[in-house]
DNA sequence: TCAATATACTTTGTAATTCTATGTATATAG
DNA sequence: CTATATACATAGAATTACAAAGTATATTGA
């Protein structure tokens, strides 16, 4: 299981980075997360609705009621340029720790930091 | 600047990794990780001693007092057998949330997850 | 000489956040 | 016909991070 700092650190890129892919809603990303992470990641519903909702009010998702014949009624989300946006600013900053900690993984003792 | 959650989701591997290279004490400790991250991740005092002073109390880190004539006191931490184990595992985690983030970075649209 | 800044560590209290638990409701599989 | 899966929602308990304030010494430079 993934730690709850790491999870919470992920879950707004992850949540955008599904959405640009394709539109989806939170029963299926909670299984799409779960799919992509091979189990080592996997929210509760109660954890990842209220993240939707506060995208959504930030202007980050948007979102619409699917009524259809064949299933339950879905509210599909869909990512915003805005979005996008933040997406981008995401993955820098992860990128950005990322080195940081690769430096530290691959360091020889006694380097100069 | 990088966001609150991922300083946290960070905050113990890298404090493990500096540890990892040689003894420190918390006020280097925040000059290191300032100087290794370029300057985007800066650590207020009151921000890391709180964390040293709990990976102590989980037996990850242990300190020693060091009096010297050149300089003022300082409390030197050490990384433990259990601090080393403690780092193995969470380099495991952020590479499993890392390989999950690199999926989304690079997929292409309809990638059936 | 003395003021400002850097070094060095500590702790309290609160502000913010998280997510567990609970609730509603329908569809389907066995 | 019931258990499970699908699908969404939210109140509030519980946790937690960290800003702010405190203590004290060393050094720089005006």
């Amino acid at each position: 299981m993934i730690s709850k700092n790491l999870t919470a650190a992920s879950t707004k890129a992850i949540i955008l980075g599904i959405l640009k892919q394709g539109n989806s809603y939170g029963y299926l990303i909670i299984k799409k997360i779960k799919k992509m992470s091979g189990g080592k990641m996997e929210y509760s519903d109660g954890m990842l609705y209220p993240v939707l909702h506060r995208l959504e009010k930030d202007g980050l998702i948007q979102s619409n009621w699917t009524m259809s014949e064949d299933t339950r009624p879905r509210k599909y989300y869909e990512i915003t340029e805005a979005g996008k946006q933040a997406l981008l600013e995401e993955k820098e900053q992860w990128l950005q720790v990322n080195t940081v900690l690769e430096k530290l993984w691959n360091l020889k003792p006694d380097t100069n930091y």
